[in-house]
Formats: C-alpha cells, sequence, structure tokens
DNA sequence: AAACGATATTTGTTTAAACGACATTCGTGA
DNA sequence: TCACGAATGTCGTTTAAACAAATATCGTTT
C-alpha cells in the first residue's frame, strides 16, 4: 500500500492556479501551433522558418546577421546554420559576409522569399483570426497584457533557484 | 523598387490583434517550456515523459493504453511506443497486454515512477508559482479563461477550411 | 469458421532539434 | 606585431519528433 501514492493522488487535479494556467498555455499554444504547422507544411516550410523569414523582411535589404536571427526568433533557435542552409538551398534567403567583420554572416531573404511570405500571410493572419477572434477585442487586449506580464516576472529570473531559502 | 515588400513592410509590425496574441502566446509558452525542460534535464526526463508519467499516475493501478496516454498529452504525441521503451527502460512504468484485449498495451507507473513524481512535484509547482503567480489571484483566473476559451472557437474548426467564401 | 474491415501498436525512415567541440576572425593590450 | 580572450559560425553526433507502412488482434458478417 503505497501511501506515497495515495497521498499525491490527492493532490492531483490542480496544484494551484498558477499550475492550471501553465498547462493551459502550453495546451493552447501547442494546439494553435499544429493548425498553424499544417498551413505551412504544403509550401514546404517550417513555422521556425516562415518566422525567420519575416524576421529578414523586417529586416529589409540590409539584412540581418545570424545571430540576430536566432536571438529574435520565438523559439530561440541555437542552430541557424542548418535553418539558413535549408532556406538557403530552397532560395528563399541569401548569405554574404559582412565586410567589415569577417566573422558575421548577413542574412538577407530574396525576392522569391518575399514573395512567398506575400502568399502566405493572408493565410496565417486568418487563420490567426479563425482561432482567436472569438475572444473579441477585450478579451485580446486582456490576453496580450496577460502573457506579456507572464515572460516579465518581477524580479528574479526563474531560470535560476532563489539565492535564499531557509 | 519591389513595391511588393514595400507595400507589405508597412502592415509588417503587427496584423491585427489576433496575430499579436498569437506571437504573444507562442513566445511565451515556448520560454516557460524551456524553463520547465532545464528542471526536468538534471533528472533525465523529457517534459513529454513528465507528463505522461503524471497521466499514469492519475489513471491509479489499473493503468491506461498507450492511445489514451497519448490523447491526454499535452502535446497529442502520435508514438508512444517508443516514448514507452525510454520510460520503461528507465524503469519508471511498466507494460502489459490487457488480459481482454490483446491488441492493446496497457502503462502502469513503477514504484520508482511514483517516486520520482514525488520528487519532482514540488519542485515544478515552485516554477509555475515563480513564473505565474506575479500575475495574482485574478490574472490567473482570466489567463485560465482565456486560454481555454481559445481552445474551443464557437463554430467550424479552424484547420478546415471554411466551405464558402466567395 | 473464414473473411472483412476496424482498431492498436510496432517498426522503418526521414527530418529537425539539442548539445558540444572546433575553426575563424576580431579587438585589445603587452 | 604578437598573443590572448571574446565573439561568431560551422560541423559532428546524439536524440527525439513526424510520417508512412506493416503487423497483430478483435468484432462482425457470411
Amino acid at each position: 500500500m503505497p501511501t506515497l501514492a495515495h497521498d499525491i493522488k490527492q493532490t492531483v487535479p490542480f496544484a494551484g492556479p498558477e499550475v492550471e494556467a501553465y498547462l493551459n498555455l502550453q495546451r493552447t499554444a501547442d494546439q494553435l501551433h499544429r493548425q498553424t504547422v499544417e498551413l505551412l507544411k504544403p509550401h514546404g516550410l517550417s513555422s521556425t522558418g516562415y518566422n525567420a523569414l519575416r524576421i529578414l523582411r523586417g529586416a529589409g535589404p540590409a539584412g540581418l546577421p545570424c545571430s540576430d536571427v536566432g536571438a529574435r526568433l520565438v523559439a530561440h533557435d541555437p542552430d541557424i546554420t542548418r535553418l539558413a542552409d535549408r532556406l538557403a538551398e530552397a532560395g528563399l534567403l541569401v548569405r554574404d559576409r559582412k565586410p567589415g567583420d569577417r566573422r558575421v554572416v548577413i542574412l538577407r531573404i530574396s525576392q522569391l522569399g518575399l514573395e512567398l511570405l506575400a502568399r502566405l500571410d493572408p493565410l496565417t493572419v486568418e487563420l490567426a483570426r479563425r482561432q482567436l477572434s472569438h475572444l473579441g477585442g477585450a478579451g485580446l487586449e486582456s490576453l496580450i497584457r496577460l502573457l506579456e506580464q507572464a515572460r516579465h516576472p518581477p524580479i528574479a529570473s526563474p531560470t535560476s533557484p532563489s539565492p535564499e531559502k531557509p
């Protein structure tokens, strides 16, 4: 008779509203993300690739170093090299060495990449609307505010253990 | 002079609140998820594995078929076989054939698995609190409600294209 | 009971993410 | 100018996710 399991069993449903919110967040994000992946798949693009191309479009013809692209991605990808490999092979971006600093590689979106984004943007915008418009204007604003707030905890980076806890 | 890119550039910042909410959702979920992955890593467990074990604990000694576990996971994993392989090899669960129906494989959490969860639960709960408690009780309830609402659009599955749009 | 379709899991293969080691280049200071 | 440390990418390898095909079992019908 494992009292361990028995004790825990009691607390299973939800260990407080924070855990419930966390699980809802992951579940919802995953569900919506999968729909985006499905939308992008027939165009031969991953969601990471799509995000990278949008970042590069935002950077304009000046392009952006690999590291900057990696830092701005929603899911920080430490391996931009291979991501850029695939996008370059598909002709969606171009790679150049930075004139002043030969360490950095500048990524620029190509005309083909711009055209692909121009085709994809209406689709992803429409998808987001189908997914979320029923929350209403006030609901969306509230959700946005709460999510931003969640990403910015008041103190002490949550990854590092609290320095004292006697 | 690519007017295509130029036109789009205007609309880049955010194509409406739904897109802004979507990106915030993905960004926030990814940030919090990575912290959970970091927390679990030293214990040799992936977040999917951790979720699967919690589902099995909730199922009790009766266990649960593979397919049921897959359906209840936050990120529906179509490949439970290999997930169960790893967890079984680590001694965290046991596999049995269902007596009445030899097609289905019943997964049961082991004593070792229960003990691991008992050690991990306080850590994940504390992490969730560090991540989200600053939203406050009202904020958390509001967030939970909005996320649940987001997962349940009023009509027409968002994955299938709307049947008519002339 | 033999055959058919449905269900549940396994297996093989491709693809991408994760992690670490390595190489190149730059800036700085002896 | 030479050496040293930091910054930036690249590459090799391990691990897991994604997808399709194959296998085994069941329930039902003929």
